[in-house]
DNA sequence: GCATGATCATGC
DNA sequence: GCATGATCATGC
């Protein structure tokens, strides 16, 4: 099938005007006569992607090191959209190559397999239907993707701390939370999906490298925005060179702002050398330890007042230097931030809540889909306060953190046990913090007439999950 | 002193 | 209106 490209493979144009007739439609649409539907694949797990690949692109599925599109450098990525109350977003975190345990580690970012193949990305947005066959699904963006340099220096961060602990004997130990953009997400049928790792017996469970959901869905905002990519050339090679040249060789590109949100991180040039992306924001909090809520308050002329629940958290957006807005990089990287306060004596009065459970959601979930998973597998990043002689809190410390997949099975089975008891209509017998676990279940509501209905249609009490006390003082040591 | 239940203040 | 982050109140 050499001749038969309705494109030419050698032309990044070619391809991608020919992609571009997929906008707003479906396969079977733009296909017509020519769609043999008997051939189609059942679309499961990256079925459609490879029907594309196959019927509409004329490359047969395939797991090459290289691109898609090799003449060209690019790599082609098929991922659905939902609808949520603020319009379109990503469904699901976009899934690129097996990490490769035994040959990854003998890279560098530049010559790893992530890099090769997913330089430049053709991607193709399309709006998932539960009630549609995979051909009638539509496409609603297709356009070029390179990952700008000020997002291309997390990933390399992301990629060497991935790295970094398969080079440790640790690639069992990897987590999609290690990291902020470029995750190592599990891919396998099951928990049995095993693969050896070259610097430890222990077989490690297989993953490949993924982007998190939410930096998803900053490139969807921005193409239905019709925002162009700005891309400095220069920027990409200081990024990927190790030659002598500094930054201040290079010039650079402005961000491109997206609305509601600040990065932390203005210019690659705020980067020390050799800093990660983590070292920078904990350096921020550097010449505020010690400073009280009030005296951090005054410093920044934040006007706020001293009840409001959100006030530690404004103050560590001024400690940042994003005003008033959100933390443009944690939203991307969906990096969770929590203040704790200390008492004087270094104890931990509170447990830490999440969100409230949803009895009739829980009920059909499994444990990957659940909430509670979802939250738990994220980066956190810990303010810490310490209340001083005269109880007035004081910032100490600041730390990133994820939780460890040993804690994220004892966190599986108080879930599994807490569904379980909401299945049987049993709401008086959670586990408590007393059953020394890492969490427990505890009421979080308006007051005690504040109730949800369950799945039977009767009203309970709302209750949440919580972080025990004890655990968060253990993490935070 | 801690476990547990309860509820407040705010912002979306 | 209510979810969320945060903290209070009580009793063992």
């Amino acid at each position: 099938m050499t001749d038969i490209f309705p494109y030419n493979k050698n032309e990044k144009t070619s391809i991608f005007e020919y992609a571009s007739q997929l906008k707003d439609k479906s396969l079977r649409e733009v296909l017509g006569d020519k769609f043999d539907e008997t051939k189609a694949h059942r679309a499961g797990k990256g079925g459609f992607g490879n029907m594309v690949e196959e019927f509409y692109f004329h490359y047969a599925p395939n797991s090459d090191a290289q691109a898609d599109f090799p003449e060209v450098g690019i790599e082609l990525k098929t991922t659905p959209l939902k609808v949520s109350k603020n319009g379109l977003v990503s469904k699901e975190r976009l899934v690129f190559n097996i990490i490769n345990y035994m040959e990854e580690h003998k890279e560098v970012f530049k010559t790893s397999s992530f890099c090769k193949k997913n330089a430049e990305l053709l991607l193709l947005f399309y709006l998932h239907d539960n009630d549609k066959n995979a051909v009638d699904y539509i496409f609603k963006i297709v356009r070029l993707w390179r990952f700008p340099p000020m997002d291309l220096k997390i990933i390399i961060d992301d990629w060497n701390t991935i790295v970094t602990k398969i080079r440790e004997g640790k690639a069992h130990e990897l987590s999609e939370g290690d990291t902020i953009y470029l995750g190592a997400c599990t891919k396998g049928a099951s928990k049995a999906s095993l693969r050896a790792q070259p610097f430890s017996e222990e077989k490690a469970m297989q993953r490949a490298f993924s982007l998190k959901s939410k930096y998803l869905n900053f490139i969807i905002e921005q193409s239905f925005q019709g925002i162009e990519q700005q891309i400095d050339e220069s920027e990409y090679a200081y990024l990927l060179s190790e030659s002598e040249l500094s930054r201040e060789d290079y010039e650079y590109s402005k961000k491109v702002a997206t609305d509601g949100f600040e990065p932390i991180v203005k210019s690659i040039q705020d980067y020390k050398d050799g800093q990660t992306f983590e070292e920078l924001v904990i350096t921020k909090f550097d010449e505020f330890k010690g400073w009280s809520e009030i005296e951090l308050i005054n410093h920044f002329e934040i006007e706020i007042n001293p009840q409001a629940k959100n006030r530690y958290q404004v103050i560590c957006n001024r400690i940042m230097g994003v005003t008033g807005k959100k933390i443009e990089e944690f939203e991307k990287g969906d990096v969770v931030l929590k203040t704790v306060v200390l008492q004087n004596n270094g104890t931990l009065r509170e447990s830490m809540s999440f969100q409230q459970i949803k009895y009739k959601e829980i009920v059909l979930e499994s444990w990957e889909e659940s909430y509670f998973y979802q939250v738990l597998t994220k980066r956190f990043f810990f303010v810490v306060f310490q209340k001083d002689d005269r109880n007035v809190p004081r910032l100490v410390k600041v730390l990133f953190w994820t939780m460890p997949n040993h804690d994220l099975e004892v966190a599986e089975h108080f879930w599994q046990d807490t569904k379980q008891k909401i299945v049987d209509e049993d709401f008086n017998n959670f586990i408590k913090i007393s059953d020394n676990q890492i969490c427990h279940i505890r009421p979080k509501a308006q007051n005690a007439a504040d109730l949800m209905e369950t799945a039977l249609g009767r009203m309970e009490k709302k209750k949440a999950y919580w972080l025990n006390a004890g655990y968060i003082k253990r993490i935070l040591k």
